[in-house]
RNA sequence: GGCUCGUUGGUCAAGCGGUUAAGACUUCGGCCUCUCACGCCGACAACGCGGGUUCGAUUCCCGCACGAGUCACCA
C-alpha cells in the first residue's frame, strides 16, 4: 500500500493540491434545486458545424434558466487548427447562442469554475490522478504502440475483446521501483485506471432522451493520462464536469458506448455521476439513404452557408427548435411573440433516432419568421447581410434608405403579410424592378394581348392616373378603364360571356403591370407605383409604349 | 464481428393496448382574387418483416431484416 503512494510521489511529485482542494476551490453551484447546468464542449479542431451547433443549441435551451458555459477541449494539441476557438465563438455568436460564463475568447474567460480550457488544467488532471495511483486504482504502462498494436491483432484473430485488461495489462501491477527504473531508462509512458470492473458485469443507466439502457461493465484499462501528460477525453470529462459541477451533459449520441467508462471514472473519483443526454445526429438524404450530415458532402453542414445564404439566426433558432421538439410549431402559433426561452423544452420529447435536414422546412418557417418582422427590421438585417455578402445591393439599399425602407414596407405588416422572402439572397429579386441598376428593362407582356392593344392600354392609363390618388380609388378607375376599352370588368364576366370582350379587367392591369415593373407578377400595384412616385412611373409606361411603337 | 441505439406517409413527427392513426413541410387540386404571395378548403400518402402475449396490438415480449454508432495515448 505504501508502494502505491511512493509511486504516486514520483509520478507526480510536483503536484501539491490534492482533489480535496479543489472540491473546496470549486464548491457545489449555489442554485436552486433542480437547475440545469449544462454545457457545449467542442475541441477546436475545424469548423463549428450544423450538428455541433444544434448540440450548443440544447444546452442553451435546456439550461435557460441555469447555466450554460463554453468549454474548449484541446488536450490533442495534434489536431488543433489555427483561430479553432475563435472560429467556435464567431459561429455559436452568429446565431445569437450566448454563454453564461467560460471562454468568451481567445484568451479571455469568466466564471467561477474556470479555466474551462482544458489545456489550462493539466495540473488538476494530474491531482486526480495520483490520488488513484495512491489508492492503487491506477497505474503507470510502459507499453509501446507497437506491442499494443500486436496485442490488439492477436485479440481480434482470437476473437476476444480487444484493449489493455486482465493478462494483457503487462504493468497493472508494477512497483514503483521497477516503475522508476524504467523511468530512468527514459522510457515512455502513459497513467491507465486499473479497472475494477468485472468481465460479465452489467451495469444500467438512464439516458434523457433515449431511455435506459444495459451495457457490459468496463474492464478496459483505459488510458488516463497520455504520454504528454494531458488527459484523455473520458478522464477530462469527468473531472471538468463533476469540478464545474455541470448537471447535464449534452452530447452526440457516438459517445453512448463510452458511458460504462465514463460511470466508472466517476465511481472510483468519488464524484457524483452526472446526467446524461445523448443526441442524435442529423442526418442527410444521400442517394436513398441517411447519412450524417457531412461537412464535405453538404453545404448546408457549414454554418457559414446560413450566412452566406442570409437566413435570420432568428428563423435558424425557430427550425432548430422544430428539430428539438416538434411540438415546437403548436406552441408558436398559440404563442405569437412570445420569446422563444419561455418554451417549455423537453429532453424526452427529442427524437431518439436521427432527423433528416430539411431545407425545404427551414424555408418555410424562415419566411414565415421573416414575414413577422416590419420595414425596418427587414431593412436592417437585409442591409447588414448585404454590406458583407452582395456589395451592390448594399449600395443600393444604403444610397436611399427611405426609398428601401418604403419598398420593404409594400403589404407588409396587416393580418396575412407576403412570405417573398424566405432569405435574404431572395432580396435582390424581389426589389429588382425598383432599381435601375438591377432591372434591365425587359417587360414580359401576356402574349394574348396584342401590341396595338397594349400601345392603347398604356395610352389611356396614363390619361386616367393620378399618383395623388387613394389607395380604394386606384382599382376602380382601372376597372372602369377596362370597361371603356371593351375589356370586361372581372375575370367572372369575362367567362360568362368571351365572345363580348377583349379580355377582362386582369389582362388590362397585368399590361400596366409589366409596364411599370416589367413583370406579371407582382405585390399591390398601387402601392408599387406610390413608392416609384408619379414621375418615374408615368416614364416607365411612356417608355414602354415607345418601345412596342 | 462484439456491444448499443433506432425503424409511423417523400420529409419532420404525435401516439404510449381499443383512434376514421394528429399536426407541420413538400406535391397536387379548389376557393379567394387584377397577377403573385398570403389565407382558407381539400386530396395523395405511413405503423420494416415474422412469431408470440391478449378478447384486441402501431403500442408489450421474442426473433429477423435494414439503418446508425462504437470498439485509440481523437474528441
Amino acid at each position: 500500500m505504501t508502494d502505491t503512494i511512493d509511486m504516486a510521489n514520483m509520478l507526480f511529485e510536483n503536484i501539491s493540491l490534492t482533489p480535496e482542494d479543489y472540491e473546496k476551490k470549486y464548491p457545489a453551484r449555489n442554485l436552486k434545486e433542480g437547475t440545469v447546468v449544462t454545457r457545449f464542449a467542442p475541441s477546436p479542431t475545424g469548423l463549428l458545424h450544423f450538428g455541433g451547433l444544434f448540440a450548443a443549441f440544447i444546452g442553451r435551451i435546456a439550461a435557460s434558466d441555469g447555466v450554460f458555459y463554453l468549454r474548449i477541449e484541446d488536450t490533442d494539441k495534434k489536431r488543433e487548427i489555427e483561430n479553432g476557438v475563435q472560429m467556435i465563438i464567431d459561429g455559436l455568436n452568429a446565431f445569437g447562442i450566448n454563454i453564461d460564463e467560460g471562454v468568451v475568447s481567445r484568451n479571455e474567460e469568466k466564471g467561477e469554475y474556470g479555466p474551462y480550457t482544458q489545456s489550462k488544467r493539466t495540473e488538476i488532471y494530474q491531482a486526480f490522478v495520483k490520488r488513484l495511483v495512491e489508492q492503487g486504482l491506477a497505474y503507470p504502462c510502459f507499453m509501446t504502440e507497437e506491442e499494443i498494436a500486436e496485442i490488439r491483432k492477436a485479440q481480434e484473430e482470437e476473437k476476444l475483446l480487444p484493449g489493455i485488461y486482465g493478462e494483457y495489462a503487462k504493468y497493472r501491477d508494477i512497483t514503483a521501483g521497477e516503475a522508476k527504473r524504467l523511468i530512468d531508462e527514459g522510457r515512455e509512458y502513459v497513467v491507465r485506471l486499473k479497472s475494477p470492473g468485472r468481465p460479465g458485469g452489467r451495469i444500467k443507466f438512464k439516458d434523457m432522451i433515449k431511455g435506459d439502457i444495459e451495457m457490459d461493465e468496463n474492464i478496459l484499462d483505459v488510458v488516463l493520462l497520455k504520454k504528454d501528460g494531458t488527459p484523455t477525453y473520458h478522464f477530462a470529462h469527468a473531472v471538468d464536469d463533476h469540478l464545474m459541477r455541470t448537471t447535464h451533459v449534452i452530447r452526440g449520441d457516438e459517445w453512448i458506448s463510452s458511458v460504462p467508462i465514463h460511470l466508472q471514472l466517476f465511481r472510483v473519483c468519488g464524484f457524483k455521476p452526472v446526467k446524461y443526454v445523448h443526441i442524435s445526429p442529423i442526418l442527410k438524404e444521400e442517394n436513398g439513404g441517411k447519412r450524417k450530415l457531412s461537412k464535405r458532402k453538404n453545404p448546408e453542414a457549414a454554418l457559414s452557408y446560413y450566412e452566406e445564404q442570409g437566413y435570420p439566426k432568428g428563423a435558424v433558432w425557430e427550425y432548430l427548435l422544430t428539430l428539438a421538439n416538434s411540438n415546437y410549431e403548436e406552441w408558436r402559433k398559440c404563442n405569437r411573440g412570445a420569446d422563444t426561452g419561455k418554451f417549455p423544452f423537453s429532453f424526452t420529447k427529442m427524437s431518439k433516432a436521427g432527423a433528416l435536414f430539411d431545407l425545404a422546412k427551414l424555408n418555410d418557417i424562415s419566411k414565415t419568421y421573416i414575414s413577422t418582422l416590419n420595414a425596418e427590421e427587414v431593412f436592417d438585417m437585409a442591409a447588414k447581410w448585404a454590406k458583407e455578402y452582395d456589395n451592390d445591393l448594399y449600395s443600393l439599399l444604403a444610397e436611399d434608405e427611405e426609398y428601401a425602407l418604403a419598398i420593404f414596407a409594400i403589404e407588409r405588416g396587416g393580418k396575412k403579410p407576403r412570405k417573398d422572402i424566405a432569405k435574404w439572397t431572395d432580396v435582390r429579386d424581389y426589389i429588382a424592378y425598383f432599381y435601375s441598376e438591377l432591372w434591365n428593362r425587359q417587360r414580359d407582356f401576356a402574349e394574348n394581348v396584342p401590341n396595338d392593344e397594349i400601345v392603347k392600354i398604356l395610352t389611356r392609363y396614363t390619361e386616367i392616373y393620378d399618383p395623388d390618388g387613394a389607395p380604394e380609388d386606384w382599382f376602380p378607375a382601372v376597372r372602369q378603364m377596362s370597361v371603356d376599352l371593351g375589356y370586361a370588368a372581372s375575370p367572372k364576366e369575362y367567362k360568362a360571356s368571351p365572345e363580348d370582350y377583349k379580355g377582362h379587367v386582369g389582362d388590362v392591369s397585368g399590361v400596366i403591370r409589366a409596364a411599370v415593373t416589367g413583370r406579371r407578377n407582382t405585390p399591390d400595384l398601387y402601392e408599387i407605383m406610390q413608392v416609384l412616385g408619379g414621375t418615374e412611373t408615368l416614364r416607365r409606361i411612356d417608355e414602354a409604349i415607345e418601345n412596342i411603337k
